[in-house]
RNA sequence: GGGCGCGUAGCUCAGUUGGUUCAGAGCACCUGGUUUACACCCAGGGGGUCAGGGGUUCGAAUCCCUUCGCGCCCACCA
């Protein structure tokens, strides 16, 4: 069979794909074999593939084929989430080109259109994976808008509504005015911002006194309901009891005490605007304050704001100021460093807002999850390092605000029958909720029948996550039927692969949600990868133009050079620089491998004898094989994808092909002998099937090539290499050999003498050396004859492996005096280092205290050392006199 | 303001409980090489006061203290 010169992703890509699809190699069901489990952190149901996700979902499917190939019945669950701010946001502008508000349209109108987005582009990102190779089951596709998921959702709201851990409050939240919904604290973002502070002055009533306040917002002064001094300020004695007159809109408030103004900051007087500020809100409350709310919801002023109505707070803090000025009571401005929180989602100034949310209590909730993290380590983290900020988070874990003022998600099911904020009902379903309505109508003495139209919904919906964190249950239908055959087979899962940004948002509200709904954990490992950054550790981002589109990386490098490139440099925990040169790198071993199959390929088969120096390669490289596999285990172990990765890069590129198929070569166009052959072919495919994970489109065409049976299975559902013992001493002589060779190439090339002129071997033995590898060295060395030798060889070049010593007679003259330069270096080398270690054993207390094995293994440097020495003077000696 | 982590070759990073010649890898770089798998390659090579200073120890990249530089997380100071 004739084989392409070059490796063509794109040709072998689909084709692969589409037949691992057709023979479902991907499907699973639950059987007698071990279960290994992934669900993958959904993507936002309307996106498209970006570097995270490329490396997110390479390492999956990295760890789901590996864990096929160790005949694990591996189930990789896709899917979409419907992501509720970021999709709504994306219908909302997609309406507004078309010249469509969404204030115009009714609940369902827009919702129908929301779906028609979904079922649009819905299916991009998951396609997209299809191009990277990921092996997920693609007949378990989800949605977390899915009815099913949906069900488990409401019916996960109720039950904690009546264990009484869901409440509705009135109170302070992040609101979002671009969104016009409200966010949770983990949804906000706080940077630092170079602003003003403004002191401003209030007359006092009653007198011609004036009493001066500091703030960054002078536009919420039309929001005051009182002035704050700290009881202790002797210097505001006298404003005990008085009121003050807000300025512009002149109304007139309060002057109280309470502790929390700190004395030191601004002028010690601090105005209290409870609708707008947590600690001003938490006064209000001590001392009954009113509340004043002077924003509408896209932070434009109401009517409280008189003569600024309809404009934007940003707008009109210019403005009041200039006003406040104009007017007297601008006493002075200051520059102020002040922290501001801006949207995750819309990068909006949050305004702190009071409205009526839904909240979760957490606290007992939470503790379970941190227990398992930080005392049984029932869910290990990779790598450890985010335990700490793990707990941090949990033990300061305060109520979750589940509810968002939007339409696209699982819309709160709690139906209100009256006009009071406390007259509703919880329930999976209107006709529940009826029930419920009457019977609490009931309760309360009245005498009035509801029907279902009398019932008014929430109108809003839930916080995305709060389906999201149900994920590794209801994917299985774990929510709605416990103890079905599937979720009792797949659950708790087995690795959540993710970036560590979600940390909170996500990770730990699953483990959460596992312990309390399951009470097991939703996954043993979670492997936290770092974020994709470029070459100048800027974030990949659309703004900046520096993410490379993913699809076009697949088509310039193949799907396999893409995922080495993102591998070789993800070390687990540390973001990611991403660098295109990676994935051609990546490209770059795809061609190796590629060209190592031609030259096997490329060999005639005859019966001929095995030559020892095949025989011996052989023999160490599988040995080898199994030293490096026993190395890449380890680092699976520990969740080192990347290392475990370039472990395997070296073995192949370096043992495998620079020796073993160098020693294997036969001459020019002879033949191979048929045991060396089928040998290396069944080593070739040992190296395949552990490098499948890694470049599974690769792999899966040499496998079908290198021996073309024809009726030759998948490699994907092959079997992973069975770990071996290995013999460390063919490994340690075959090192002394390539290293003779390399002093023969030093030699080739210091002196131009190539590679084709055969040279003669000369032998001073001063350890003993197996005779075996004299065929290695010959074959690779080009070397004729190896002869031993009892005194050194003049007129000949040399080098030393050990402390042997290896000289090789070359026609024309020598340069003695270099040789000589050349052996005064070592010997001065040999020396020192001889004299550290002397150094080492002579102290008593290094030979009393160190270990016996470290000891020991000092003296013998010391041995080894003294017997190089000699070599070397030997030599020293022979050179000098035939100077003479 | 509080907490956590980092600083090792030009770049990205390994370096487990202190002890093999421990100062490493990949990439980049330099030199030479193309009739006979691969120039997307082969062979050879240079390169680091392990951020600085002090300490513990027979022995420190590794443990302790400190200085400098950087990153992340948390927090209501108007």
């Amino acid at each position: 069979m004739e084989i392409p010169p070059k490796f063509e992703p794109q040709l072998v890509e689909e084709k692969w794909y589409d037949y691992w699809e057709r023979h479902e190699f991907f499907a699973s069901t639950p059987d007698d074999r071990e279960p290994y489990t992934i669900v993958i952190p959904p993507p936002n149901v309307t996106g498209v593939l970006h570097m995270g996700h490329m490396l997110n979902n390479t390492i999956q499917d990295v760890l789901v084929r590996k864990a096929r190939l160790e005949g694990k019945n591996a189930c990789w669950v896709p899917g979409t989430d419907h992501a509720s701010i970021a999709t709504e946001a994306k219908v909302v502008a997609k309406l507004k080109e078309s010249g469509i508000e969404k204030a115009d349209l009714t609940r369902e109108t827009f919702l129908k259109h929301a779906w028609e987005w979904t079922h649009e582009y819905g299916g991009t990102i998951l396609k997209q994976l299809r191009k990277l190779g990921c092996s997920c089951d693609w007949k378990r596709t989800k949605f977390t808008l899915d009815d099913d998921m949906s069900a488990s959702v409401i019916k996960v709201f109720v039950d904690l509504y009546r264990q009484g851990l869901i409440y509705r409050g009135y109170r302070m939240v992040n609101w979002d005015p671009e969104a016009k919904t409200t966010l949770s604290d983990e949804e906000v973002n706080y940077e630092e911002r170079q602003g003003q502070l403004f002191y401003l002055t209030y007359p006092i009533e009653g007198t011609d006194q004036r009493l001066t306040i500091a703030t960054t917002r002078p536009e919420t002064i039309l929001g005051d309901t009182a002035i704050c001094i700290n009881p202790n300020d002797e210097r505001y004695a006298h404003l005990r009891g008085k009121k003050a007159v807000v300025p512009i809109c002149n109304r007139v408030i309060p002057i109280i005490e309470d502790d929390y103004v700190d004395m030191q900051f601004g002028t010690g007087c601090l105005k209290v605007t409870p609708a707008h500020d947590e600690n001003d809100k938490a006064i209000g409350e001590r001392h009954q304050l009113e509340i004043i709310d002077i924003f509408n919801e896209d932070a434009t002023l109401n009517s409280y704001g008189l003569h600024y109505q309809g404009q934007d707070r940003f707008v009109v803090r210019k403005a009041i100021v200039a006003e406040l000025e104009a007017k007297g009571y601008l006493a002075k401005t200051e520059t102020h460093i002040n922290k501001v929180g801006t949207s995750e989602r819309t990068k909006a100034v949050i305004e702190p807002r009071l409205s009526d949310q839904w909240f979760l209590k957490m606290d007992t909730l939470a503790k379970p999850a941190l227990e398992a993290v930080m005392e049984t380590e029932e869910v290990k983290l990779f790598p450890g390092k985010f335990k700490n900020t793990y707990r941090h988070w949990m033990e300061n874990i305060r109520d979750w605000n589940i509810s968002r003022q939007l339409w696209w998600g699982q819309r709160i099911p709690a139906y209100y029958y009256g006009e009071g904020t406390q007259d509703f009902v919880v329930a999976e379903t209107a006709e529940e909720a009826l029930a419920l309505a009457n019977a609490a109508i009931a309760e309360q003495g009245g005498s009035k029948v509801l029907s279902i139209a009398d019932l008014k919904q929430d109108a809003d919906v839930l916080d995305t996550w709060f389906s999201s964190w149900l994920w590794p249950i209801s994917v299985f239908g774990g929510i709605l039927n416990p103890d079905n055959e599937e979720v009792n087979y797949y659950y708790p899962t087995n690795d959540l692969v993710t970036a560590p940004d979600i940390l909170f948002f996500w990770v730990a509200r699953m483990i959460v949600a596992g312990y309390a709904f399951r009470g097991e954990r939703p996954y043993e490992h979670v492997y936290l990868t770092g974020l994709v950054r470029d070459k100048q550790r800027r974030k990949m981002s659309k703004q900046l133009g520096n993410s490379p589109d993913a699809l076009n990386l697949i088509g310039q490098y193949g799907a396999d050079g893409v995922r080495v490139g993102l591998l070789l440099s993800a070390a687990a925990g540390n973001d990611l620089l991403f660098d295109e040169a990676l994935c051609q790198q990546g490209a770059n071993f795809t061609n190796k491998i590629w060209n190592a199959l031609r030259l096997v390929k490329s060999w005639e088969v005859t019966n001929g004898d095995q030559p020892q120096s095949a025989k011996l390669g052989l023999a160490w490289y599988e040995a080898r094989f199994n030293e490096v596999l026993a190395e890449i285990t380890d680092h699976f172990s520990k969740y080192r994808i990347s290392d475990a990765l370039m472990a395997l890069y070296k073995l192949i590129w370096d043992d495998f092909c620079s020796w073993l198929l160098e020693i294997l070569k036969p001459p020019y166009q002879a033949p191979i002998d048929k045991k060396s052959y089928e040998a290396v072919v069944a080593l070739f495919e040992k190296n395949l099937k552990v490098l499948h994970p890694f470049m599974p489109f690769l792999t899966e065409e040499v496998w079908h090539l290198i021996d073309a049976r024809g009726d030759k299975q998948s490699l994907c559902v092959s079997d992973w290499p069975k770990p071996a013992a290995f013999d460390n001493k063919i490994i340690t002589q075959f090192n002394y050999a390539t290293a003779v060779v390399a002093g023969i190439r030093t030699i080739r090339k210091e002196k131009n003498i190539p590679n084709k002129e055969v040279l003669q071997l000369k032998e001073l033995h001063s350890e003993e050396t197996d005779s075996l590898l004299d065929a290695i060295i010959k074959k690779l060395g080009n070397i004729e004859e190896i002869e031993t030798v009892t005194t050194p060889v003049e007129g000949a070049l040399s080098f030393r492996v050990g402390s042997n010593e290896y000289f090789i007679p070359i026609a024309g003259t020598i340069d003695v005096a270099s040789e000589i330069k050349k052996i005064h270096e070592e010997l001065a080398y040999t020396r020192g280092f001889l004299q550290s270690v002397q150094k080492k054993l002579s102290n008593d207390r290094f030979v009393n205290n160190a270990p016996a094995q470290v000891v020991e293994l000092e003296r013998k440097k010391a041995a080894d050392a003294e017997a190089k020495i000699v070599t070397l003077e030997t030599s020293l000696a022979s050179l000098s006199s035939s100077t003479h």
